[in-house]
DNA sequence: ATGGCAAGTTTAACTTGA
């Protein structure tokens, strides 16, 4: 079983990309981020015709989540219960007994910003959520695009961005928050060579220069850890012409 | 120290992203 997350940044442009990558990435499960369109303008049918199930929670202009599936998406949840927010960035189903969250974490703009006060109150409540769905479901994933780094290895330019946006130790703080509930990051568990990020910017050549961040994780239970056996990050769709800034992580488990 | 690119909306200059 493979399940992956991708931040599209839109998904009225990317649509064909998301569309070709399932074609020879088939995986089970993709989490989208930053769909871009409100509900009534979501592509289900091109979804149907690949062989999809599709959920999806829109918003015009910004945000927007959605959650592919093979198999129908059982018992889901838009946005974080409890959490009283006008954004749309959460979506969460059990999909073949896999708990799966997909989420699209706030930006935070700048330290000591609204927003960013915005990022610290939704990180709070996410991680209060996470703990009390992984009482119920053992096996559960949460991914998507987290707007964090762990630490400097996920950092292209650590001195240069000390203490910014998605590199703040109060955003680690809580992303080692999220680790002290049980879960693991998929990614670490594996070999990968130094400087691999999922997201580059779009400016100063960002990609051609591997100046990136890692930021979109696969968080796992204990019991998904234990049937793991691969997570890459795919640069692919990064080379294509018009791409997203981030790139897919894929998550590969067993029975 | 700043902007640099991209997308959407307010369609021309803005906001936001990261």
């Amino acid at each position: 079983m493979q399940l992956a997350t991708w931040n599209v940044n839109s998904l009225n442009v990317r649509l064909p990309q998301v569309l070709a990558w399932l074609a020879t990435n088939p995986v089970d499960v993709l989490a989208l981020q930053e769909l871009k369109l409100t509900d009534d303008k979501f592509p289900v049918q091109a979804f149907t015709d690949a062989g999809y199930h599709a959920q999806w929670f829109g918003q015009k202009t910004y945000n927007g989540v959605a959650l592919l599936s093979k198999t129908p998406a059982e018992n889901v949840i838009r946005n974080i219960p409890g959490f009283d927010d006008e954004q749309s960035r959460v979506l969460c189903a059990t999909i073949d007994g896999v708990r799966v969250i997909g989420a699209y974490f706030p930006n935070g703009q700048e330290p000591g910003s609204d927003k960013f006060a915005y990022k610290m109150r939704w990180l709070d409540a996410m991680r209060e959520w996470v703990r009390a769905e992984l009482q119920q479901h053992p096996q559960l994933v949460l991914m998507g695009d987290y707007n964090i780094t762990f630490d400097d290895a996920d950092v292209w330019d650590p001195v240069g961005l000390r203490e910014t946006i998605h590199c703040t130790t109060e955003e680690r703080n809580q992303l080692q928050s999220l680790i002290g509930l049980g879960l693991h990051d998929a990614h670490r568990l594996f070999e990968h060579p130094p400087k691999t990020f999922s997201w580059w910017d779009y400016r100063m050549l960002g990609f051609q220069k591997n100046r990136g961040l890692r930021i979109d994780h696969i968080l796992i239970s204990d019991a998904l850890k234990a049937r793991t056996t691969a997570c890459e990050i795919d640069r692919a769709p990064r080379k294509n012409p018009q791409p997203s800034d981030h790139a897919p992580v894929v998550l590969t488990i067993g029975a």
